[in-house]
DNA sequence: GTCTATACTTCGATAGAC
DNA sequence: GTCTATCGAAGTATAGAC
């Protein structure tokens, strides 16, 4: 169909009603009568627009997934050091993305499950996620001076990506299991290892 | 109410039907029809003996996660050396676990997600997690000549905790992020640490 | 305790006026 | 494109026979 703008407007406003509803009812709530009110259309525009209730999840899913792609690949894309890319990260998962991002992209993951196009999707994000660290990582790490066959960078890596999901899912069960330590820790050990490379050049 | 016979087989019929619906079709799809129809039993009994789909569903969190807990301390408990139960917790992880427990686990937790009282129980659960890990880590590491000032157990211990969550969430969506490899690295490091422990002593 | 029948609600979806 | 009205399916829950 043509973008029109009438067309943009309610499919915009839908796709954000959609995601404001998973935050706040899950991914149950999300029924055609609460889409439509909450983005102040009509109800016959749920279907008009998006054919069924299925079209619209899946839109929804991708769309937020390609700016989840997006966002990650700008935080590691810049021209700062490793180490400063990793600690704002960090910082961005347990600050802006804790507010919000995340139980949408849990709500969404969760309706993946049993549901074989969305999960597909998710799998390809979760890949495209590692995808960005491998690289940042094999640089950044070699840099520090961390030994890579000791480390390898591609054990980090999976290690991180791993343990971010871990973080984010921790964070919306509502269990501290101890991150802001953990995190301040691996924030002293890149400062350290910060030290022994300057120290050692 | 008394645990009478007939109480009692219908009651652990509905929860395991439950959880089977639970793997099979996500929690969507536990309704008191399918319940009744997969535990064997008439659909009026799910009221006579629970009131609710929500007591239905609560109670299955609570027997699904008395045993995890049970399950955890178990291993954790035996008289074999640190890192045996190590690897024997990392192989639970990744084979037993993932081949359905996984799924009740995330389910139960999504449902959480939208309703406090459940959402209490699940971190109580991670918090019991962690705290059967504390003492055997911090007794372990430092048997193994770990030092405790450069890795501390406490924040290993969070560090083993979300990593765990981690893995099991990306298998149930479905991407392999590298788990295979990085746990046969930590299979190796742990070896290493043997080692090196046996070599000095 | 067990079973059937049914009341009541809410869902996705569609038809048709405007 | 927008809106109202309504259909049919599926959900929880209950009443009452057995």
């Amino acid at each position: 169909m043509a973008p029109t703008p009438a067309r943009q407007l309610a499919t915009a406003s839908l796709l954000d009603a959609a995601e404001a509803l998973l935050v706040d009812v899950g991914h149950a709530g999300v029924t055609v009568r609460a889409l439509a009110e909450r983005a102040g259309v009509n109800q016959g525009l749920v279907h008009y627009y998006f054919g069924s209730m299925e079209e619209v999840l899946l839109q929804t899913l991708e769309r937020f997934t390609d700016r989840l792609i997006e966002r990650q690949e700008t935080m590691y894309a810049g021209e700062e050091p490793f180490v400063e890319k990793w600690r704002m990260a960090m910082r961005y998962l347990t600050e802006d993305f804790a507010s919000g991002y995340q139980k949408v992209w849990f709500e969404l993951q969760a309706m993946a499950w049993n549901h074989p196009a969305m999960r597909e999707r998710v799998a390809k994000v979760l890949h495209a996620w590692v995808d960005v660290l491998r690289p940042a990582f094999a640089g950044g790490l070699a840099e520090l001076g961390v030994d890579p066959d000791k480390y390898p960078s591609d054990v980090v890596v999976t290690l991180v990506a791993t343990f971010n999901q871990g973080v984010m899912l921790e964070q919306l069960s509502g269990a501290d299991s101890g991150h802001a330590e953990l995190l301040t820790w691996i924030d002293g050990w890149l400062t350290e290892q910060e030290r022994s490379r300057d120290a050692g050049s």
